[in-house]
DNA sequence: CCGCTGTGAGACATTCATGTCTCATCTGGG
DNA sequence: CCCAGATGAGACATGAATGTCTCACAGCGG
């Protein structure tokens, strides 16, 4: 496995970079900008010459995360039936990028004070608009709030990241899981 | 508030610091040693004096997060009642730490590999226990497992002490939203 | 065949946090 | 009063990561 025998030049494959970088930093966040490189399979000098530095590879998987988090918004139809289903449907389509999330969500501690970017507060806003529209129809208990809801939401999504991560739980269960706890929490139901 | 007129020595205070550093580093999970110090207005050279490095503070972070945690465990009283009341004694004894576990619980991603501190996996041990006790009990249900609420009990927790941060929720909120998420979910009971 | 472009490898300087050290000063006890 | 202990301030060396640069070479098109 360690070489094919073609230490052939590589094209520069941006999205590539960008989702192992992603599935690396979100196992070892600290990683250096050449362990990145190297975990990408290219040099050092390449990847900083499509990154001007640390900061604009955090910046554009940043980026990454907002537009898979906007394609899952648009794939999951929120708007469309009762809010419970969108909800599922939310976690479903968004599990592929839980654990880039799990990443920025931790990292995005550091960008308070200097505003946070405009895309995640879109999101929030989409997010928090469909448990409201929950609440409205009746379906969600109206003495939590939207904006607690959304961000218990972000993390029982890096909380499953991780747990699959550490091989605590099955990555089959991750979108079950968390679905079911954040609406029907861990009670009991009385069966009708 | 600048100065008090005073810049006299003072003693070492090891509590004092560790708590100050927990709450600088929940707040900004890179601030330095020299940040750390003055956080806690002392100087470098004294806060290296009494811990090693920046490692052997974050492992004193994580043993007062271990000690925080177990303490809280004792007076929830794990065993006593039905498991619903126990965990929300548990959410409620743990608050005050909520910020430091947070900030251990971002912070422990590092830790993989080298076999994490026996601490955590006895309080896991006991968290996971409680659940389990509620699910042989018909209290909580079975379709999810004890490890996974343990875990989501984490991120629970973290993502309320971020949001208290943040200003998004009301510190005053935080153990209602977190028990009554965990334990009832989003979704509106038909009342009796 | 030749030249252009982009890459890999590595050297190099710079920056920053860290860790160690010295020295002056303050406090408290004998 | 004087000495021992501990602190604050700051200098200094070290190491790691970063950012920049050069050079050789592979691929690709003309």
């Amino acid at each position: 496995m360690s070489h094919l025998g073609y230490p052939r030049l590589m094209p520069f494959d941006r999205d590539h970079v960008l989702r192992t970088a992603a599935a690396l930093l979100t196992r070892k966040s600290t990683a250096t900008m050449d362990e990145v490189a190297k975990a990408a399979g290219i040099s050092r000098a390449t990847l900083h010459r499509h990154f001007a530095g640390r900061d604009a590879l955090v910046r554009a998987l940043e980026a990454l995360g907002i537009a898979e988090c906007e394609g899952a918004l648009e794939r999951a139809r929120l708007d469309e039936g009762p809010a419970t289903e969108g909800v599922r449907r939310l976690v479903r389509e968004i599990e592929p990028a839980a654990g880039l999330l799990a990443f920025l969500y931790s990292e995005n501690q550091l960008f308070e004070g200097d505003g946070q970017n405009a895309g995640w507060e879109r999101i929030d806003a989409r997010v928090t608009a469909l448990f409201r529209r929950g609440q409205d129809a009746g379906e969600f208990r109206i003495d939590l709030s939207p904006a607690w809801l959304t961000e218990a939401l972000y993390g029982l999504l890096a909380a499953g990241a991780w747990s699959v991560l550490d091989g605590k739980v099955a990555r089959n269960d991750f979108t079950f899981m968390i679905a079911e706890l954040l609406l029907g929490g861990a009670l009991r139901r009385e069966e009708s």
